[in-house]
DNA sequence: AATTTCTGATACTAATTTAGTATCAGTTAA
DNA sequence: TTAACTGATACTAAATTAGTATCAGAAATT
């Protein structure tokens, strides 16, 4: 059972090499090259960050990607919404003969509240908090 | 973002239908007709429900299968384990270039903490429980 | 004994999703 | 005018998930 996805895990991946840099623009490319994430894939996973307003883009030579916020503003849990959706069971476990309602059920509300825990720990960890971390790591290793 | 896979979805349901009869042998062409599961499809996942001893199954004619333990000790969290494994993210998120070592990764941490508060809810919610549940709700129903 | 109703084991196919590729048009800087 | 870039979008390949099929053997029924 994968929690995140490809696109997410890039995506997460390429937020903090940009978040780590504060200077100007950064091309697909060298980000691709950088992260060695698939040149292509990658140029689609920034154009929906871009659509998503987590990455301003600008076109032309010299042109290239970087953060539109603060990188303790852009929480995982948004970036794992944009690529995979919200949280959900399967379908309604108990449809047909066994359901009663959708909406009065008290199992379903059980597993949406851990669904809610879920997403409030992952609106905690900002790619701001995942570049702190790792910059704590790097200077311990000296 | 689904959590629960067919399987997963099929085995839970096969598993309170179960523990709402406590009569007898019940066989999977029946329990396969009451849920409407494809019939193959059901044989298969209670095969793997037996093998890992949830179920228990008696051969030949007026056989079937049964539940091996009380509905109660029987964990969702189990159930999710058997068909999907256990809850993981995708790979280290930070593997070359800027993941330093793996053992004391502070982000693998809070991350792996996500993982354990789902397993431990999930642990928490039982076949028992959601028959519970169920004939709650089916009561207010009336 | 033969037949029917069941599970055990396992191989297979189809559908869907995820991952990755390719292409072309347009923009900006040099 | 050319090279280095993004925007948009269509496409293919690989992997996973969902579902099907088959055959052997066990117990109850006749
Ligand atoms: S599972 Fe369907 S409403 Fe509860
Ligand atoms: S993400 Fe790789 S060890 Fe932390």
């Amino acid at each position: 059972m994968k929690v995140l996805n490809k696109e997410t895990d890039y995506a997460v991946r390429a937020l903090i090499s940009l978040g780590m840099k504060s200077d100007g623009w950064v091309s697909a490319k060298a980000l691709s090259d950088e992260q060695t994430i698939p040149y292509q894939f990658l140029r689609r996973i920034l154009q929906e960050l871009i659509r998503n307003g987590l990455v301003e883009s600008k076109e032309g030579a010299g042109g290239g990607v970087r953060l539109a916020k603060e990188p303790g503003l852009i929480a995982v849990a948004e970036v794992i919404e944009i690529f995979q959706g919200k949280v959900q069971l399967s379908e309604c476990m108990f449809r047909k003969q066994l359901c009663s309602n959708r909406a009065n059920c008290v199992l379903r509300h059980e597993i949406m509240r851990i669904e809610k825990m879920v997403n409030q720990e992952f609106s905690q960890i900002t790619i701001g908090k995942l570049i702190d971390d790792l910059k704590a790591v790097e200077a311990m290793k000296g």
